[in-house]
DNA sequence: AACAATGGGTGTAATTGGTACACAATTGTA
DNA sequence: TACAATTGTGTACCAATTACACCCATTGTT
């Protein structure tokens, strides 16, 4: 629990510094051993967990807004970064509207009224990333797609229309480069789209498919070690990629 | 130009009223004589033209924001609207903020500072919409989208994005329910399709795609009257369109 | 009344793309 | 060196899309 001078100090600070009303929530997916994880927040002073956000400084584009707070959070900058929705009940944030009512005054608490929370999702590389907590938060930490714990607030809903958006991208864009390490096999890609799909794809067509997008680069060397057939390492065409990024690719999966 | 009275007003009204730093606006796609129309309003003060637009209550839903303001401005409730970005570039409405500040103070304009816009699309039917401008504005008035004129502030920024993303959205979505009357031929459905992708489409393939969507009903009456043979009418069956607007289409155009 | 012109309704062959497999090759281990 | 596991490549089949051809209905013209 803060007292009530870290809030006030907290409160007066914020005022000054950013856009009231307004606040981002980012919801920053990473890939680690065949697993999809999400970074996420243990409140200090509350049972559940939070997605990492912040607020809009009062000049202040609201991309770099986020790009801002999602490097605060993991230190990465300039990562993949998209926004998704506006999620603008205005009870969405009531629990926080709430809690401090008997310590502090309204007027001088920044959290005491309604805030419209822009979404925004990332892909970031899991190894580039040192998960930092804000200071309203014990832990942050990569949290498993299968294993989420209790969520506060509205983000629950950020989360999964995230994941939603996500899964419909993945129809008509490239994905991979922000989250696979710089060489990687074609069946290491495939566990990434498996994992963010929820499900099985055929291994041959997967590779054809993938190939015919032309955004690999087959590299010459083999991962070698495995307990098996070595398999090709490969690369992203970054131009390709990026000219797939805008153009869009043929059709879904 | 508004008078100084005037302005301060309406300044003292919203400041009550709406959240500060908020505003949505809106495309709205009508359909007419086989153009495609952009609802647009010309400016009182200004050379150029705006897009429908209004802020958040205190305590509403920005959903239901988003309807207030097209309801005021077309005198249809609740029809097909989709949030398709945030536009929050600190500079963006500079031009607004600076109008007025030589004959009003800073504190006393509600315009005079920067507003984070919420963009919606909408798509309505033409002759159900009558366009009612708002106090700044003159006109209010459909718009050939061939024939646009200059935009005020990011509103071309706006326009563009919108229309992008309905034409993404045709390709895993049905639309028309919103933008055809009740009852129509085919080639006039065919019409719609092609004035949003903006290309000609195959007659034939048109209509047995459209058709195998299932979501269209055939009405056992022809439109009588053209110079050539009598097309036969169909209307949406509601039921699967919904339905298909949930799950969405096979695959695109 | 015959006929051309125009636009609408329906069918079909060719092509493309996706799916479901089979089989050979490579690697570490027993 | 045989074996299990996994990767690389090929191919047959089915479904969807594309590109057409042909016929029908209506109107205006002669």
């Amino acid at each position: 629990m803060l007292t009530k001078e870290e809030l006030e100090e907290f409160s007066a600070e914020a005022h000054a510094l950013y856009l009231d009303y307004i606040s981002i929530d980012c919801v920053v997916f990473g890939f680690h051993e065949g697993q999809m994880k999400v970074l996420m927040l243990k409140s200090k002073n509350e049972a559940g967990w939070q997605l990492p956000g912040g607020f809009v400084q009062k000049v202040e584009p609201i991309d770099v807004a986020a790009n801002r707070i999602l490097a605060t959070r993991t230190g990465i900058d300039d990562v993949f970064l998209q926004q998704f929705r506006v999620f603008g009940d205005p009870d969405r944030n009531r629990q926080h509207n709430e809690m401090y009512s008997d310590i502090i005054a309204k007027e001088k608490n920044f959290f005491a009224h309604r805030f419209i929370s822009i979404g925004y999702y990332a892909l970031v590389d899991f190894f580039n990333a040192i998960p930092t907590p804000d200071e309203f938060s014990e832990i942050c930490t990569w949290r498993d797609l299968n294993d989420l714990p209790p969520f506060l607030l509205d983000h629950e809903l950020i989360f999964t229309t995230a994941l939603d958006t996500l899964r419909l991208q993945l129809s008509y864009q490239p994905i991979g480069y922000n989250l696979m390490p710089k060489e990687f096999t074609m069946p290491e890609l495939q566990k990434l789209y498996e994992t963010i799909l929820g499900k099985k794809l055929d291994r041959r067509n997967f590779q054809r498919r993938m190939l015919g997008f032309g955004i690999l680069n087959k590299l010459p060397q083999t991962r070698k070690g495995g307990a098996h057939k070595a398999p090709y390492l490969y690369s992203f065409d970054l131009e390709n990629y990026q000219a797939a990024l805008k153009e869009g690719l043929k059709s879904g999966w």
